[in-house]
DNA sequence: ACGATCTATGTAAAGGTTTACATCATGGGA
DNA sequence: TCCCATGATGTAAACCTTTACATAGATCGT
């Protein structure tokens, strides 16, 4: 039955004794069809073993059936758990996803433009918190598009991420539970949306706490691993030192925890440490850290079900999608050691 | 300039005042067209920023410019890194990839079958040991196609992976240089090619050593950190323990050092560990796990380039590739503990 | 019983590209 | 000067599908 090259419409049009035209409705528009001739075109399909030639379909349609997924870094441990959202979004809808790469390359990202000109993708999801185009992306016909964890700054295009402040606040209330009066805030400049939310989620909970504002800590770090280390030592020089660091991130967080860790310090006997985002790592450091789950999945389906909005409806939907995060509770935190509990 | 629809190739024809095939020869076959005449068709593409539209060239040669890769795990550490180099060569070629992700389902690779017969991708990589269609597998016509990592069994396919013989002689002639003789080997009957050779490697080492074969121990996991976990319990209930395990990947090591720090060992000082693979994991763990790193980015691009090497020639070319691991030591392998000493 | 409406199907164009073949001009060899 | 080879370009078909429009038969109301 398999012949050399793949059947074609025409294949099955000839076996089923119809219309070429007839095929492709008895496949897209099954009601507009007999019956009987259903069968007779169902039976063909089978005998040649036809599945339509996407790019054939594609070209006439003038959209494929692909989805582009942009991201900076693939290798980001977020990144996996979402992919897996989007692809079985996608895929309920009929739709492949493609993946694109740009590890911030701009000349990268120029590739992934003249694919979706090329009507190679019917839309596009956003990871990075800017198009990652250059300049050219002003004057691009940019398909629907969705963005992922931050909105996307020179695009106005929605965007599905998980509440922040809502997650910072958990972290923050857990901390004050335990006994945490003095809590410092490791921050990341480079994500800035995300940044100045978790921060505002620390300050919004030590504000309910009644901790005045200047028993706050406030560090800069870039949200890897050596800047929290680093951020650490750089506390180390100072006279006053937090009982818990609440960092913006888990990167943060574990440079944080080495550095303890080197200094000689135990976690959380003498310090209690909490990250955010609940990446692979966080469950395998000694201590298991305390962390802020983003619903990864849930995020990638959620983007996903709101680019098919787009698709469909052209009305701009919601710009804004804001999930809610979970407070994983591990054992990088506890009761503030005793020096530094009030009396 | 941009207009409301992509620029087609009539529209480079028109402005340059050549026909399209003219323009079709500019582009791909330069030398066959007179120097004035490309100079004229380059403008007018500069001027209409015209891109082919893949889906129609797709269609007229019958051949799609993208390269599917099949994995079971997007996830998976050592996933990310190999992606990178399949990505990087592919693109030097100017071809895209399109990631597919079966989670071990069959039903999903029956999607994904579907997708190659309808000729969207020119080739396939395969992360996946075995054929991940099913039955239907040996009926369909598949595309020029490499697997990675471990040999496809179903298939006849090329591959490109790691020399796990010499990886795991590496490992262990690590442990016995710092005098243990007495080493577990944790092994993982799933990826059954990487088992089998990672334990020819540990004989080898342990044979060169003249360590006797009754002082070898063999354990079964399934390549899971619970397994290790596992398989540690089980070692401590017999009379004889090891001074060092040797683990057929870092995931494996990983339970083990979880394990050993519940009964509250101290790693190197009591028990040495050595993993496989070198995730991101290894080097963050507390101690950071001594392991073999597949050279991931290189197996990526030898596989892609592999893959190409099937396209332009049909020739089966060489049927495996074996690429040399390292050792990467970190802090958990040391001499043994003085009770494991022989005197 | 006849026109109107509806349902099922067929015909043919269009989508953008590549390329075999045809055409035409140029130049060189006889 | 004439013919032929060569090189540059154009014409048109083909890739496979979807769908507007046309056609034809059936059903229904009067």
């Amino acid at each position: 039955m398999s012949s050399s090259s793949p059947a074609t419409i025409e294949d099955v049009a000839r076996i089923a004794q119809v219309s070429i035209a007839t095929v492709s409705r008895a496949i897209h528009t099954p009601e507009k069809v007999a019956n009987s001739t259903r069968l007779k075109v169902n039976q063909a399909i089978a005998i040649t073993g036809y599945t339509t030639n996407a790019m054939a379909r594609s070209l006439r349609l003038g959209r494929s059936n692909m989805i582009l997924v942009v991201a900076p870094d693939i290798g980001d441990p977020n990144f996996s758990n979402i992919l897996v959202g989007l692809e079985n979004e996608a895929r309920a809808h009929g739709y492949g996803i493609l993946i694109g790469h740009t590890q911030n390359d701009p000349q990268r990202g120029l590739e992934y433009l003249k694919f979706l000109n090329s009507n190679q993708a019917a839309g596009l999801i956003l990871f990075t918190g800017i198009l990652p185009f250059g300049h050219q992306s002003m004057t691009a016909r940019l398909p629907p598009s969705v963005g992922v964890f931050e909105p996307v700054y020179n695009g106005g295009i929605p965007y599905v991420g998980v509440d922040d402040i809502e997650g910072a606040r958990k972290a923050v209330d857990l901390l004050i539970a335990e006994g945490h009066r003095k809590i410092a805030f490791i921050g990341d400049s480079r994500t800035r949306l995300a940044y100045s939310r978790r921060r505002q989620g620390y300050d919004a909970g030590l504000d309910a706490a009644g901790v005045p504002v200047g028993d706050r800590i406030i560090l800069e770090g870039d949200g890897t691993i050596e800047s929290g280390r680093l951020a650490l030592e750089q506390l180390f020089m100072r006279d006053t030192l937090p009982s818990a660091f609440m960092c913006v991130n888990d990167q943060t967080a574990i440079g944080v925890m080495i550095g303890l860790g080197a200094r000689g310090y135990d976690i959380p006997t003498d310090f209690s440490v909490t990250g955010f985002d609940d990446v692979p790592q966080a469950s395998f450091m000694t201590p298991s850290l305390t962390t802020i789950r983003q619903p990864r999945t849930a995020i990638g389906k959620s983007a996903m079900a709101l680019l098919f909005e787009l698709l469909s409806n052209n009305e701009p939907a919601e710009t804004e999608i804001l999930l809610r995060p979970d407070l994983i509770v591990r054992n990088s935190v506890s009761a503030p050691a005793r020096r530094f509990v009030r009396r």
